[in-house]
DNA sequence: TCCGGTTATCGAACCGGTTCGATTTTTATC
DNA sequence: GATAAAAATCGAACCGGTTCGATAACCGGA
């Protein structure tokens, strides 16, 4: 590997006129320009980005911490930062914490040690130490998915309140009363906004919310299962079920089919967040989706405009809250 | 931050012996190293990873370089990476190349000026720019997936001539015989593989393989839909469909459920790979899945040993090849 | 021709560690 | 108690860049 050094000796000029013509070719005549830069191809010269990190105190990676890349809702997101950041020199270093905050704590600081220029965070978990944690990071950094009350940074995420309101005035509007809700663990946001979006939309309509109706399905795939077998052995079963996430209600969707019922036949499903392949998923499921490429768009931009521009680091925290979009199927009818 | 230098003030010893006694603790006496552990706890010192692996000239990263990240074959390797690194102190850096050769190599030669210690690679492509490319890589490294001919490193992945032999057998034995193969792209080792297989059982059932039956659909969604299309509008249409991979099988199912043919009474459908949320999907599918737990296992295993040991560096490469499991579903009937 | 003000280039210090040969201290041996 | 060998510690060079104050070269104007 060829060093600045070497590439200075051919050159016949200092070191740090290699340097200064590499970073601000502006700054250097116009033929020693040229004899660093011949000099330069001649040796294959690349920079160490770890020196370079190093010296200068700051890395071109961008970190990425979510809590599952398998997820699709992560997919676009992944790649609209690193076509963007592509685009401004910078490199996307995706890390997963398996949603557990301990090591999504380890993963951060490790982060943080490589210098990154900034980190696109989707937050794990929440209360006084989690939020002292995150806002002891000092890096420029975009939060997204999951707000968490306490944290001053900027924001990007969907309504998820609204998410849940239209479900559940599509069920009220197909003439369900009976309506079942599998929620998500209620200290997310998203998950208690989705929920209340449920409960207030019923009330608002003046149908009462069966407390039997509303069970816990943490958001995965196993507890989806227990809660939706607990709504479906009641002996007055509800007549559609409204799942908080794509796990639960899918989960929901296994039990129904385990125990012999028909949806929509039997039982109307709905759900927040697409899947991959659910358009081959029978029923196709009615469903309220994320515009996750617009989320990644609206994260990538803000997160390079604060690494990249000074008065953009200066900008106070902002919220960027979009809307969800209804995406009818066949999975509800109406009674 | 507290640098080594710090703690050698507050420890009364010089920045070598510290730097010693944290990397080889052995070496110093008994009091030095408590008067040195000390004065870490009290200025809280963390060697900057940067400066240690430019010092070093390695790292303790570990490169994790795929085609897609969202692809669930992926997850449980990345897991077991994930999980095995951190037991040997070592951090798992995900690059997702969409695929791209380019961005490929670009994301590698990123990782190796990180002096990264050990890649993990699932190869994008092939040829012998490629290959060149591959061969000279020069860190310690384990390729998945995808058998690259002429590439000469470790490599872990299915015995895919079996996946394509045991699904063929599977419709033979059910009565079938006028199968169709929707094929993915002929250079890649997976797909010529699982064709071979294909086309060798039914040769040696003495079936004849109709050339209108094999169609290619690319592993990608779309070129799948394409291909199953032209297998359905055919006039004497196939009783069977062998998807190469998920991708192209359950297009086909979507091809098959638009176009009002039931699965598995007028068609039958079997793939080769998982897909997550597979048993939601009716009909649920009969498929051969490889044991991606295990080779993930592999793969850490092996790359930490080259990476840990100067012994298994030596090592001539070596292949681990996995037999895959069969997962009968309901989409295939007897004929 | 001399002078003040730019512009171009350089040298040295620095980022925060590691490493190795040299020096000092300790221990064992006679 | 002298001496060789072993153990502990140190200093300096190095990894490969950046940065900034200092110096040198250049320019037009009086």
């Amino acid at each position: 590997m060829a060093t600045i050094r070497d590439v200075a000796r051919l050159a016949e000029v200092s070191v740090s006129t290699v340097s200064l013509a590499l970073s601000n070719p502006g700054r250097v005549s116009q033929k020693t320009l040229e004899r660093i830069r011949s000099a330069v191809a001649a040796v294959g010269y690349v920079a160490d980005p770890l020196a370079q990190s190093l010296a200068r105190g700051r890395s071109k990676m961008i970190g990425l911490v979510v809590g599952n890349v398998g997820n699709p809702f992560f997919g676009d997101i992944r790649r609209e930062l690193e076509n963007y950041a592509l685009e401004h020199e910078h490199f996307v270093l995706i890390t997963d914490s398996s949603g557990k905050p301990g090591r999504e704590q380890a993963l951060v600081e490790h982060l943080i040690g490589l210098k990154i220029a900034g980190l696109a965070l989707a937050p794990s978990s929440f209360g006084p130490d989690y939020v002292r944690f995150v806002e002891s990071i000092k890096v420029p950094m975009v939060c997204f998915d999951q707000k968490v009350a306490g944290i001053e940074r900027d924001f990007v995420g969907s309504d998820n309140y609204l998410a849940g309101a239209m479900l559940t005035e599509h069920l009220l509007q197909l003439g369900h009363r009976r309506i079942a809700f599998i929620a998500g663990p209620q200290h997310m946001h998203t998950a208690s906004e989705r929920y209340r979006g449920f409960v207030e939309t019923m009330a608002s309509a003046g149908v009462e919310v069966n407390p039997n109706y509303v069970v816990d399905g943490q958001f995965t795939r196993s507890a989806g299962y227990e809660a939706a077998m607990r709504l479906l052995i009641q002996p007055e079963r509800p007549t559609a079920i409204l799942g908080a996430n794509n796990a639960v209600a899918l989960a929901a969707l296994q039990a129904m089919q385990e125990l012999g019922f028909n949806c929509p036949g039997d039982i109307s499903l709905c759900m927040i967040d697409d899947v991959q392949w659910s358009n081959v998923i029978t029923p196709r499921i009615t469903m309220v989706v994320q515009d996750t490429l617009k989320l990644g768009g609206i994260i990538a931009r803000r997160l390079l405009q604060r690494i990249t521009t000074p008065e953009a680091a200066a900008e106070p925290p902002q919220d960027f809250v979009l809307s969800p979009k209804f995406v009818p199927g066949n999975s509800c009818r109406r009674v």
